[in-house]
Formats: structure tokens, C-alpha cells, sequence
DNA sequence: CGAAAATTTGACATGACTCAACTGGAGTGG
DNA sequence: CCACTCCAGTTGAGTCATGTCAAATTTTCG
């Protein structure tokens, strides 16, 4: 089996083929165009979903009106509401397609289902949260030590493939600053 | 037993009392006075520290030289430099108490012993790292949402405890602003 | 090709910082 | 228990990084 998602958790524990299938039953395939919403605010029942192909935004509206980005994932990240997703209330945040997208998602019924059934599965997702929260320890830790200017340059560095898929303005969202101050830095450097 | 941490687990899963206590005996208890450093940058060999009692702040040292705080824990409450404790690389963040301070710690090789030992603890800490990771998200969103003035006020509202706790220069620090703007917006508000 | 979306450009405005000096209160030791 | 020190908090003047707004230009894609 090449499922992506079955091939992440293969690596951090070993799944027979027979359970391999029995936990891939649980999961939904929905693919999305460029653009097209995953998740709305407002959203009972949220998913979990894991990026088996493409790249997709996690934002808010921000009080003036302005899509504020707060997370990206590709390839083999997960990405949902996580606080509402785990206390089953209503989304927070959007999540949209940056370009087209296969995920796969789970209910939070399913997933508490999925692992009393699989408790080997705990550790899977405790590693995955443990990575998560170690990640935004370090994001904030950019935003506080970097000037916006660096926190672009910085950014642009660090995940290069990034500059390739994701518009510039939505990158600009992601730092916390205008798309016109990104077009002004970038002149300023590349002259 | 009236173990905080034992406790604490059983808010999530029931232990029995062997079990209770040979998961117990994984921990070392430590008590820091007022001011002192719990864990220092560069530490090879990290903990994971639950506060029993008292409060603590997770900082760096920023480029311009200032203590700059990601996180506080009060009671109950788990800290570390969870990335470089996954990891197992030396710490890239300093711990200090802020009150007087009792903590109960594990390093990573007992850590993971113990889930070994005890499978069904991983659900414990899947739960802790998936809460700690949304509360990073909100942390996150309110940094783009507010601005510093209205963070200011927005977190000692929110977390009227802190208040008290936590002297003004560093919940300033945590917020990302000057002691001296921080002040101002109190006098202006107050007036 | 044409329309909508993304990026650039420039003038102007301001929130928040820096630096330096001052004030007040909490410890500390003699 | 006084005197002194030190640290947290305040005040004020000056500055700058970054934002706002509006318009022009370029790119994307149906």
C-alpha cells in the first residue's frame, strides 16, 4: 500500500497490512481546487485533516476585516482547529486550499473511536501534537526576535518551496505584515 | 495520595495505586526560590517539568540582548523546550522561577522509558501536547488580532491570576512590548 | 483578449520604541 | 529600626519602522 497517510505513521510504529487497512477505513479522501474552502469558521463537527497532496491555510478574519494566515501545511502535516477540534465546539478558523489539494479527515467521533480501538495509535499522535506545539514555541520565538523585515527574509530562507507555491501576499499574512511593506523590502534588497 | 501529578493523570485516565506509585518513582521532585533558574540554555539532558506549585517563565535572549518570555506555568501546568526535548539537543530556552517554585521533573530517557513501561500514559501526554499546541495557535492569533495596547489589557483580563503573580515587566516581556509603553497605556487607561 | 487578482510605487501618518532621568518602595545589613 | 541600595515602575522628548490609502502596473488565467 503507498497511502500517504498509512506511510507517515509507518514511520514512528510498525502496522500489519490487516491493520494498516482497518485504520485507513476510518479516514475520508476529499480533494479541493485552488482556492476552494476546506473548513469554515463556524463548522460543527470539525476534521482533522492530513495533507496527503498539495498545500492549504489556516486563518482567522482579523477585526479589520484582513485574512490573517496562522498556519500552512503540505505534504504529511495535519492541520485543523486543534483546541475546537479536541473540546468538539465550533471553528475558530478557516481553512482554505493555496493550490489543489487531496486531504484526508477524520470526525473527532471517528478519531476518539479510531483510537480506543488502535491505543498503539496514541503515541502517533502524541509525537504529531508534541512536534506541532514545539513548532509554534518557535514561532513565536521569530516573531519576538526577528524585525519584520528580517522575520521575511528569514522566512523566505528557511522553507524556500514555499516562495514557490505560496503567493507572496499570503506569506506577507503569515509574518504579520502588508503586502506593500513586503514589495518595498524585497526592492530595497534586490537593488 | 494527593500527588499533583498523579492527580492531574487522573483527570484523563484512572491509575491503580501500584501503578500510581511506580510511575511516580520516574520522577524527581526540585524546589527553586524566587529568581532562580530551573533550566539553562545549553543544557544537554532537558526535562520535562510539571509545577506542582508556583510559577515559572519560559524565556531567551533576544538579539538586542533583552529576556524575552514565550510562556509562563503556574500550577499543573507542563513546560519545556519541547522541541529540543523531543529532539534530545541541547536547550535553546532558559527556565525561571518566578515565585518560589516546587517542580517535578523527568528527563527524556526516563521519559520514554516510562511510556514504554506504561503505553496507556501516552494518551495523557497526546492530550497535554494537543492542548498546549492550541493554546500556542490562540497565543498566535491574538499577536496579529490586538494591538500591543489592547493585548496588554486583553491578557490581565483574561488572566486576572497573572496579575497578581507576575510583576508588570514581565508579563510586558511575554507580550512583546516595553515596560515603559506598558506603562504608559496603564496611566492613560487609569485617568 | 479581457477581467480580475497580485504586486508595485509613492506620499503621508502613527504606534510603539529608545534613551535617559526620576520616583518610590521593598529588602538588607549594620 | 534606620539608612542605603537596588530594582520596578514612571515620565517625557525625540525617532523610526511599518502601516494606511490611493493609484499605477503587471501577471494570471478563463
Amino acid at each position: 500500500m503507498e497511502n500517504a497517510l498509512i506511510s507517515h505513521i509507518r514511520n514512528y510504529l510498525s502496522l500489519s497490512v490487516i491493520e494498516s487497512k482497518e485504520i485507513w477505513s476510518f479516514f475520508r479522501e476529499s480533494t479541493y481546487s485552488k482556492k476552494e474552502i476546506v473548513m469554515e469558521m463556524g463548522d460543527k463537527d470539525i476534521k482533522n485533516y492530513f495533507i496527503a497532496k498539495g498545500c492549504v491555510h489556516l486563518y482567522f478574519i482579523a477585526e479589520n476585516g484582513r485574512k490573517q494566515t496562522v498556519q500552512f501545511a503540505i505534504e504529511n502535516w495535519w492541520i485543523t482547529d486543534t483546541l475546537a477540534f479536541l473540546k468538539c465546539v465550533p471553528s475558530n478558523f478557516y481553512i482554505q486550499a493555496i493550490e489543489k489539494t487531496v486531504v484526508y479527515h477524520i470526525t473527532k467521533r471517528k478519531y476518539d473511536e479510531l483510537l480506543s480501538k488502535y491505543p498503539k495509535l496514541e503515541k502517533y499522535f502524541r509525537i504529531i501534537n508534541q512536534i506541532a506545539h514545539g513548532a509554534s514555541l518557535l514561532r513565536i520565538r521569530y516573531t519576538f526576535d526577528l524585525s519584520k523585515e528580517e522575520s521575511y527574509f528569514n522566512f523566505v530562507q528557511q522553507y524556500p518551496e514555499f516562495e514557490q507555491r505560496v503567493p507572496q501576499y499570503l506569506i506577507a499574512s503569515y509574518l504579520g505584515l502588508t503586502p506593500e511593506y513586503v514589495s518595498e523590502i524585497r526592492t530595497k534588497r534586490f537593488s
